[in-house]
RNA sequence: GGGAUCUUAGCUCAGCUGGGAGAGCAUCUGCCUUACAAGCAGAGGGUCACAGGUUCGAGCCCUGUAGGUCCCACCA
């Protein structure tokens, strides 16, 4: 009973405690919203808005041709228009603001060309299904009245995601945003179109392709997707043809097949000329069933004896393979389907049936006919149209093809010998893969949505013309009437030429002249060869130049399982509800850290978490800064002390090797140290180090050093940190200094030699070795923090004694020193005090009767055991006469240091254990 | 069938051209220290998948093995 009053007490208790914590909250955010204090965390919202405006206002995105600057170019991979913005695009466009940023801080005339894609045939499948739902056929509609559907579709669509880019932060250079099917691209698809046809590389012919028969259009090789499929290997006997032309009843010819159905085209069966089982069919014919005609077997190395019965019916009209053989043996093509995959006229009474069904019914038949043999569980890879899933049916149709051979060279060539660069370098590989293997690329569509293709019939003649604009007269027989190819572009052609054709090509302008080629191209791997190979080789065809010189590749955005955020998983994340909640700067410093070119990352709140944690250290260490700026003036001070100089070095060393990550594009690895700086050595170190100076106002000199670093390396550092996370940074700078109006164009910190204090470094990281020690000792003895102690240092060395007179101060309130003194022996300690021994001395502190001497000596005999393991690799290696030898001077002076160093804690640690 | 890539702390991942194993989160301990409890100070935790090799020295280079992921090709 008692116990239960206790514990609701208790309750009651941290129920108070928890208003009244509201209460002080509440006070606090009044104050803020009042002006004089800055909230205690930070908050984006509103922030972001307010600061991307002004940027807009101010006109910071905008480049303009400059020949007193040196131009830096990144073209936006044009986001569809069929949707909104995903982590995908947060990842892509995150790194491209930050390489953008990057530059225009160097002084570079930074343009981020942004645009949209029409996406053609996603686009179309977005709008039929929208018309579906109002019960409206895309027929019925008609092409005109479509398109005017699929205008409108990509003014409300087209609009969203350039604000949802607004939202990232990205400093696209939106007065020159594009459309793939604005005026400028048409006039350059257009163009390209007819120089490669005269060229001969564009042609028109009938060929095997991917029909997809629910969208109903030829798609290319890249977009159809393999998958696995159980299916049947069925096996099927056409009988052989007799002497009288009739079939055979008891001569056979057995094989298999996972399409039956497609027996309605064959026109062949085939055997390998070296299969010796076989060369008795040479010149014979075989009874196709059903269709009831006698067809030849041809002998063709295509078919492998290994497999099956070493037989195969050939359809030329239904599969690639198939039709290679027929067009080496000259065979008839059949085409047994329509475009909805139905079966044609040519299937006879199975005319009209599906495809599937016809198969079912065919097996029947054939069963009845004692033509079935038996049936085998197979599993085979099907191929499907990568937008809609469906199985895709390889038929022969007239489109419109790309001749690949001669284009293909110097893109391959361009990578061969590095003058377009792909990171992470084992793109190459895949990228290869491709140009090795190519195919012509089939670019008509059966789509309305996209850039019409400019080849004109004749309505008399039928005569084709390809031209720039509709033809008048027919060159052949003098008709002036025309109808225009039905059919467009794929969407990747335009996209093709993006890096020129949003710089005003065809036209030679100046942007082109200026902006052209461009410096990097950021994008996923999974568009190699659907967009990169692409934009290469036609910028080398169209420009005879690079389209970039560098391609950075990115992995996927995976959700905390590592599947791929899909909308059918329902496992998205809307990157704006993160930026709502967390803000822009906190998604994209949690997408870029941590993670390496190409390689897929998982999202996790808890990641995103810890960047805006992040954002709130750097918050709150600039409003300490700023609270203790208050009132006073800060001038550049004559002299420095030690800690200061720690610093500055520090962060000059920063400054160098953050600019050298980011020019190798490792931004990942740029920004972690950044992170580190800016919380362990700034935050946690020199904050702490520099607060009795702030608060002790006798020594202005002093304390004006320390505002003035305080201030100056915030600013560096904040300047490192602004690619990465743009509002905060920009936010924090203009509070805290009034001279320049923008951080966003402020110039990016250069190393200093000057600023290198190697002596100083090393002076305060003793003094840290020190605190460490201290608070490590203090702790395993369980003193309380509020419980000060004499610490003694004594050392031999005049510069460590000097460094800690120097360092007296902080070094008291870091280590909870009562008082600090420093001395060249131990004379006057007590025999008893604890010791800690660093590189250089050893420190001693008093604590009579806390003191177990016991567990001291247990510690230190712990601590001569580390050295001796210690100093016994590195005798190790200085004792090895090929290491010294063979090992660069550094290294080997490296590890003499280190000797010394433990040699010399080594005395000390012993000659402590021989006092107790 | 060909190729790529991964296997590092309980989890997710960094680790640049070979020179004493890191981060975030999680766990444990102690702190409301007047910038920050979204914080501070400490601690524990790894035969860097396995087996060989090259090297003075290997998480890193080479070979092989096992498992995972992905890409390409597609033998009906």
């Amino acid at each position: 009973m008692i116990q239960q009053f206790d514990a609701l007490c208790r309750q009651i208790g941290r129920g108070l405690l928890l208003f009244e914590e509201l209460r002080l909250k509440e006070e606090k955010i009044m104050s803020s919203a009042a002006g004089k204090e800055l909230a205690k965390t930070y908050d984006p919202k509103g922030i972001e808005d307010r600061i991307y405006q002004k940027w807009l206002e101010k006109k910071y995105f905008h480049a303009e041709v400059d020949h007193t600057k040196k131009p830096f170019t990144i073209v936006i991979p044009p986001p569809n228009i069929t949707g909104q913005l995903h982590m995908g695009h947060a990842l892509d466009n995150t790194m491209q603001d930050i390489l953008i940023r990057y530059k225009r801080m160097q002084g570079y005339n930074a343009l981020w060309q942004p645009g949209t894609d029409h996406a053609s045939i996603s686009t179309e499948v977005k709008i039929i299904e929208a018309l579906k739902k109002e019960g409206v056929d895309k027929h019925d509609l008609g092409r005109e009245k479509f398109l005017e559907r699929a205008w409108d579709w990509r003014r409300e669509y087209g609009g969203r995601i350039v604000s949802q880019l607004k939202k990232l932060g990205s400093s696209c250079d939106w007065d020159r945003e594009r459309f793939t099917m604005d005026e400028g691209c048409n006039k350059a698809v257009t163009e390209v179109f007819c120089k490669m046809h005269e060229k001969g590389w564009i042609y028109k012919g009938a060929k095997i392709i991917n029909w997809c028969p629910v969208c109903n259009t030829s798609i290319s090789d890249a977009e159809v997707e393999y998958e696995e499929q159980a299916g049947h290997f069925w096996h099927i006997k056409y009988p052989l043809v007799d002497e009288n032309g009739q079939p055979s009843r008891t001569e056979f010819l057995e094989f298999a097949t996972t399409r039956p159905e497609t027996m309605l085209g064959d026109t062949a069966v085939a055997v390998n000329p070296k299969d010796e089982r076989y060369t008795y069919l040479k010149g014979r014919y075989v009874w196709l069933p059903i269709v009831n005609k006698a067809i030849p077997v041809v002998e063709d190395e295509y078919v492998d004896m290994e497999f099956g019965t070493g037989v195969v019916k050939i359809t030329p009209g239904h599969d690639p393979n198939d039709f290679e053989v027929g067009k080496r043996h000259d065979l008839p093509i059949v085409n047994i389907m329509n475009d909805d995959a139905t079966i044609n006229e040519n299937g006879g009474r199975y005319a009209g049936l599906d495809r599937y069904e016809a198969r079912r019914q065919i097996l029947e038949e054939l069963k009845e006919e004692g033509l079935l043999g038996k049936i085998e569980d197979y599993s085979h890879n099907v191929g499907t149209h990568d937008r809609c899933n469906t199985t895709i049916e390889p038929l022969v149709k007239e489109q419109w093809f790309v001749k690949m051979e001669e284009l293909i060279r110097p893109a391959a060539e361009a990578v061969k010998n590095g003058e377009v660069k792909l990171i992470p370098e084992r793109m190459e590989k895949i990228y290869f893969n491709w140009t090795d293997n190519i195919r012509d690329w089939c670019i008509s569509r059966q789509l309305w949505w996209g850039h019409r293709i400019p080849a004109y019939y004749c309505d008399k003649c039928g005569e084709v013309v390809v031209a720039r604009q509709a033809p008048q007269v027919c060159p052949k027989c003098g008709e002036t009437h025309f109808t225009q190819d039905e059919d467009v572009l794929d969407t990747w052609f335009s996209s093709a030429l993006w890096p020129f054709s949003t710089l005003g090509w065809p036209e030679m302008t100046e942007d082109l002249k200026y902006f052209y080629p461009t410096d990097v191209l950021v994008t996923g791997y999974d568009i190699i060869f659907f967009w990169v190979i692409r934009m290469i080789f036609s910028g080398y065809e169209q420009m005879g130049e690079r389209p970039f010189k560098t391609v950075l590749f990115h992995g996927l955005v995976r959700d905390s399982q590592g599947r791929k955020m899909s909308k059918s998983l329902g496992n998205g994340i809307d990157p704006l509800e993160i930026i709502d909640q967390y803000g822009a700067d906190a998604l994209r410093l949690m997408l870029i850290t941590g993670n390496a070119p190409g390689n897929d990352m998982r999202f996790y709140y808890e990641r995103v978490e810890a960047a805006r944690n992040f954002a709130n250290k750097v918050w709150n260490a600039s409003r300490f800064i700023m609270m203790n700026m208050e009132g006073k003036t800060i001038t550049k001070p004559e002299a420095f002390e030690p800690a200061d100089k720690w610093i500055i070095s520090k962060l000059n060393r920063l400054v160098k090797e953050v600019t050298d990550n980011m020019d190798s594009f490792e931004l990942g690895i740029a920004v972690q140290k950044v992170y580190d700086f800016i919380w362990d050595e700034f935050c946690d170190w020199y904050i702490e180090m520099v607060k009795p100076r702030l608060y002790n106002s006798d020594d202005k000199a002093s304390q004006n050093a320390a505002l003035w670093t305080l201030q100056n390396v915030l600013i560096d550092a904040l300047k490192l940190l602004h690619p990465y996370m743009p509002f905060i940074t920009e936010e924090i700078f203009c509070s805290l200094q009034s001279a320049e109006e923008t951080i966003m164009i402020s110039k990016w910190p250069e190393y200093q030699k000057e600023r290198n204090f190697a002596a100083e470094e090393k002076a305060i990281e003793t003094i840290k070795e020190a605190v460490r020690g201290i608070r490590n000792v203090r702790t395993a003895m369980n003193v309380a923090p509020s419980r000060k102690a004499a610490v003694y240092v004594v050392t031999e060395k005049e510069e460590v004694r000097a460094a800690f007179e120097e360092g007296k101060l902080f070094f008291a309130s870091l280590a909870y020193a009562s008082e600090v003194t420093v001395q060249s022996d131990r004379s006057g300690i007590a025999e008893d005090a604890v010791s800690v021994v660093i590189p250089g001395a050893v420190l001693y502190m008093p604590f009579a009767e806390l003191v177990d001497l016991k567990q001291e000596k247990e510690r230190l005999q712990k601590e001569e055991k580390r050295l001796q393991s210690e100093l016994a690799r590195v005798n190790g290696m200085l004792k090895n006469e090929k290491f010294l030898a063979k090992a660069p001077e550094t290294k080997v002076a490296e590890e003499k240091a280190k000797l010394e160093k433990y040699t010399q804690m080594m005395q000390q640690v012993q000659e402590r254990l021989s006092q107790l």
